[in-house]
DNA sequence: TCGACAACTGTAAACGTTTTCAGTTGGAAG
DNA sequence: CTTCCAACTGAAAACGTTTACAGTTGTCGA
């Protein structure tokens, strides 16, 4: 592989001058470098150059699973934007544990001049580790801890859950379930909280037997739906907090034969492909993915700009809207 | 951020000792070394040991859309096997164009050391930007050329689409649509030859005006139902070439209100989320991403292994099983 | 013709490693 | 007590850039 030298060799200056060319400087000879770049086929070293300006032009991307959908989306948006600036993505999946995490920032930290991550667990011990990354942070659709300190990109979750709740209680539903997830991260606990409150505001209680929290996974969504069709609660609507469970929880639904919206009413959080073709094609609070990606992207670079500088601008924490698109998979009780 | 040389400092030897136990052989002051190293929080610095030794610990992996769920379990399946040999994978996706793809790996080539690529085009540009390249590369899906001189992963195409083909005689259907995909690829020529040879085969033409061809893209099967809807042909049984076709296609289906299996039996190749609880669950021909992205890391880490020696493994081409999963979306034709 | 000055150029140091090469150490064998 | 050798050690070079610094040009005005 050609090298400055050979490069500055064959055009007849010093290595400095190729290097400014490069660097966009003017040069006197700056065509007879161009000739020598080609004719060799010169590429600078990437190492070289990480190595004497400390700077990588790449940004970790952590998500809990690539094949998930929202998440393949996101990494989607943060690609696209990043791209435009001459960065890399260099993407790895936590499987939602604490442990892969911060194994796989260890060995990605050095190569990444910044960090996007939707964090495993949002601890303190999460918190400190990205603390000590010492490099630009920014976390998506979860945070870490009380004073995350970082870049923030969300949801509005509570609205989202707020707008089912009320579109719910509008069709004239009182008797609810819900299927969770995680409740120590801030999309389980606020999609759950809120929506049990503002039905509690409405003056329903949901009873405990019909409340299930678990993971985010299909899996959970599928034995958390059977528990409530093996224990008859009475229900007419269910309410569950991401597209994995509510695939899952369909699934279940759909075995037992639940008619949907016939006897229950089903209402998820995140849209799904493919959610408008099923039998009860469904109504979901839906999230824009992609733009989420490019809010992080855009926050990132920003601060990969200034980082070390003294004038640092403020965290930001980006709150985007997410809306109701209502399908078939709801209607009014039936009255019995 | 601490250098080897700090270490060393600390830990009263010099920086060779230093590297030499980080490269775990035999020192006699390791235990002070190992106490220097976590007292300083030491991370070796990437970029220096890149340039030092030429590698990187990279891989360059391109798909056409990180957001399509093949192409997401694809890169899952890769992550999964290189990160256990300390490798990191790199993420772009092409956008099925030649150009962003070429540019994108002019970006990213100087910082990986090997590639794994769904090329978007199977023209022998490509064959060359990639043998330009002069890193181990490995073809997923797709091929460039007729001599494409790097290691191949595939899915058994022909097997699948004769065996839809032949499934779908078994059942009585005479007369068929098809749906395919990019004719200068192989999974889009591939299946789209075998399904229509097979049924040659059986004495059965297929009418042109119930052959479609187009992109690979959710929008072209869309388009291309509709067609056939609008044009009627009598065709009792359609084969679509891939899950984002197929998905469109059934949006067109569904919204005319055609009944699968009753007026038109379905099956489409790739399986996708969520097609068993479609109205008429889908049969398809589904295929393992997950593995193919173990085969396509486990090549390429092989070959980084031993590039630039003199005993190359030949070139390999590994060719996965795909198979039929019948659900319920074809049946015999309506007899009238 | 000279000096000043802008515009460019080249040398060399630095970034943080790994590895070669030429020692140094210490223990065992004589 | 010597000698030998295995086992380790350290200095220095190298990887390919960027950039500070100290020139070197060439032009213009006097």
């Amino acid at each position: 592989m050609a090298n400055i030298h050979d490069v500055a060799k064959l055009a007849g200056v010093s290595i400095a001058s190729v290097s400014r060319m490069l660097a966009g400087e003017n040069v006197r000879s700056a065509e007879a470098i161009r000739r020598a770049i080609t004719d060799l086929g010169y590429r600078p070293n990437a190492s070289a150059r990480g190595l004497r300006l400390g700077k990588h032009h790449s940004i970790a991307v952590i998500v809990p699973d690539i094949s998930n959908p929202y998440f393949a989306a996101l990494v989607r948006g943060i690609e696209e934007r990043v791209m435009t600036q001459g960065f890399r993505i260099v993407v790895a999946s936590s499987d939602e544990q604490f442990s892969a995490e911060s194994e796989l920032l260890g060995n990605l930290i050095d190569a990444v001049d910044a960090v996007a991550i939707v964090p495993a667990e949002e601890g303190d011990r999460t918190r400190r580790m990205l603390a000590d990354l010492n490099k630009p942070v920014v976390l998506i659709d979860r945070t870490v801890g009380d004073e995350p300190g970082f870049d923030l990109v969300h949801v509005d979750n509570a609205s989202g859950a707020k707008a089912a709740a009320d579109y719910l209680l509008s069709l004239g539903h009182r008797r609810f379930g819900i299927i969770s997830g995680r409740q120590d991260t801030v999309p389980g606990r606020v999609r759950h909280q809120v929506f049990l409150q503002t039905l509690a505001d409405a003056g329903i209680q949901v009873p405990a037997e019909a409340v299930k929290i678990g993971e985010f996974s299909r899996d959970f969504g599928r034995r958390a739906a059977q528990e409530l069709i093996d224990n008859p609660t009475g229900i007419t609507a269910l309410f569950v907090g991401n597209n994995t469970m509510a695939q899952g929880a369909l699934l279940s639904l759909h075995a037992a034969g639940v008619s949907i919206p016939g006897q229950l009413s089903f209402l998820c959080f995140d849209d799904f492909d493919l959610a408008e073709l099923l039998p009860a094609p469904v109504t979901v609070i839906s999230r824009p993915a992609i733009a989420e990606g490019h809010a992080a992207a855009d926050l990132l670079l920003e601060r990969i700009e200034r980082f070390g500088s003294p004038n640092q601008p403020p965290l930001e924490h980006k709150v985007l809207p997410v809306s109701l698109t209502i399908r078939q998979s709801c209607s009014a009780p039936a009255s019995n």
